[in-house]
DNA sequence: CCGGGTTGGTTAATCGTTTAGCCAACCGTG
DNA sequence: CACGGTTGGCTAAACGATTAACCAACCCGG
């Protein structure tokens, strides 16, 4: 197989020098080459299908236009894939690769990974969660730009890119008002994670801006057995939405934690014979369309901005790596709204 | 910030030439380096932290331990998840890193990415696609060693690695049998793929195995509407399985194309007032966890490999790279088991 | 004491780019 | 004609590794 065509075939076929060759097709400033050479490096260049060494000029330039996306779990949710698209699409129009590694949340795997991606000598990193937590950043990435992706750090300095939950579960509940609701049930995983606790809060939001009284009844926390599962399962929300709709006075609406849990509200509500959305309103939260679609009457709910949050922080990354002291403010971080995506689980309460 | 440190660092520190240095730190055989020269530069490698340059080392070696992973779609399913994190740890586990694009079906952003991934030198190309399908590969990748994972080509020397889909249709069928259904229905989407043919023969095999004659009014084919969305959606599902179940002799039990036409049947099942599995049994395709467990009872369903196929396509990959004549025989090629996954929703048929 | 083998390293070329600095030719002026 | 300023392009030194080729020193037998 022919050895790959590099700078000096084509400063051979022009009859110019490799030094030629590279301020043409770079269009370096301040240098002037005669319009017939640039011409004729042009065409050479063309005819040859001439296409740079990146690990040359990642050599020569110091930095190889490549950035590391570091994440704990890539296989179990779709919204992995979205973050991913969204940060793959921004570096792309940037000129930009993603090199991938999974950690599997094991911290010598990720030692190890985070070590190849330095050794090819990444531009940056974005180290992401699949669900909104606080992270400890390992230390090797200390002299590396890196953005937290659907996840904080205790230290303030390093810029993450996270869901605005509290706006979130405001949108959700507020959706539940509009259509009449004022008993909202909300069904919550026990573990305290960001997502929870802004979620509530939002919830604490609508209904004050509402003027309902907050009662503490209509939250039904629920952890999930056996206990190693994951939190915010289809287990759990059945079992805190049958909780709430035995009670004596059950809510109209459900809020729940995420779709899945709200997938078991679904078969508690079946199980109790109470109809979906004519008797109870049901909204979600994540936008996860294989469930919201797959129950019927399709899942009301919140969407989880994963596409723009991959591609924001891409954004912060870059902003990054141009000022290279990174400055804490504020506007380093990003909260991305999550819009409401109305399907079918929503309607008005029944009258009494 | 202090420069990275080289392998002249640790040559100074340690009181000999770079060459040295990078005679035992890759242990070149062949080369005598004398045991206290060894110890010193070990030492001086680790108390420096020393990491080598790979874009360096890729130039010098021509090759950036690096593979570039094409997929048509990353987003909608966690299937990409599964191949791409089958295909990252095995590629882990040899040092080799994945350069991440993707392609959205778009023949012009599809050029430009493998271009980008070619600059960069990789070592070979995984090209994906998110179900099983023919596909015809970009010309640019002529020279580059690649793999087709869950995808076909019809030039046949190019290698894949695809799901059984036959054993799969099979397995499911069989699953059925073995409960005792014998009047089993088939829903089906339209569109002519490798997957629809696989499975459906798998069927027409597990009957002709238990002796039951093929009987075609039991195959309930359908197009989504409106045309332009994803084929095997829940809606296509629902009304195959309504068509099925609506007949003069309905079957006992239903293998559905995919898991969304399951949750579809799901609710056909339900309108018409059929319990499931005692009045009827219903068994999935793809195991997508979030669909099988969002129904109830939990569906039943076979399993595509997608982990299995990513780390089966980075081996075929490792092999092709060392023997650089690709010998086009079959086993090049892989077609890998798809096993079931009993949930809740087959059980014996009722008793007439 | 000489010649040849072994041991333990070093020198320098190379991979494919970029870019600072140099230089030759040319042009118009005083 | 000497001279400064432009124009257009070349030379050569990086970037950080690997590796073929070379070499110095030592040892040992004859």
């Amino acid at each position: 197989m022919a050895r790959r065509i590099g700078i000096k075939d084509v400063a051979a076929a022009a009859g110019v020098s490799t030094a030629t060759v590279s301020h043409v097709l770079n269009r370096v400033e301040g240098k002037r080459i005669g319009q017939k050479t640039r011409q004729r490096v042009w065409q050479a260049a063309e005819e040859l299908g001439y296409a740079p060494n990146g690990l040359a000029r990642g050599l020569r330039l110091q930095r190889s236009q490549t950035i590391g996306f570091v994440s704990d779990e890539i296989a179990t949710t779709p919204h992995a894939g979205r973050m991913i698209l969204g940060a793959q699409e921004a570096a792309a129009a940037e000129g930009l690769l993603l090199l991938l590694v999974n950690t599997s949340g094991d911290a010598e795997l990720e030692r190890t990974s985070i070590e190849m991606l330095l050794q090819r000598q990444v531009d940056g990193v974005l180290y992401a969660a699949m669900y909104h937590r606080t992270v400890r950043l390992p230390e090797s990435l200390g002299a590396t730009p890196t953005v937290l992706l659907d996840a904080r750090s205790e230290d303030p300095a390093v810029p993450f890119v996270v869901p605005d939950e509290v706006q979130g579960g405001y949108t959700a509940v507020r959706e539940l008002i509009h259509h009449g609701h004022r008993r909202i049930g909300v069904t919550v995983q026990t573990v305290d994670l960001p997502a929870r606790q802004g979620r509530l809060e939002g919830y604490r939001k609508a209904l004050a801006e509402a003027g309902i009284p907050y009662d503490p009844s209509l939250v039904a926390a629920e952890t999930a057995v056996p206990f190693n599962t994951t939190p915010g399962d289809v287990e759990t929300g059945y079992r805190a939405a049958r909780r709430l709709l035995t009670a004596e006075q059950r809510p109209t609406a459900l809020f729940c934690f995420n779709d899945r849990m709200a997938a078991g509200a679904y078969r508690a509500a079946a199980e109790l014979g109470l109809s979906i959305p004519g008797q109870l309103s049901v909204i979600g939260f994540d936008n996860q369309e294989l469930v919201c679609e797959s129950v019927y009457p399709a899942l009301s709910t919140v969407q989880l901005p994963h596409y723009e949050m991959g591609a924001r922080a891409v954004a912060q990354l870059l902003a990054l790596t141009k000022t290279p002291g990174r400055p804490p403010g504020p506007d380093t971080n990003a909260l991305l709204l999550c819009p409401l995506v109305a399907r079918a689980s929503v309607a008005s309460p029944p009258r009494l």
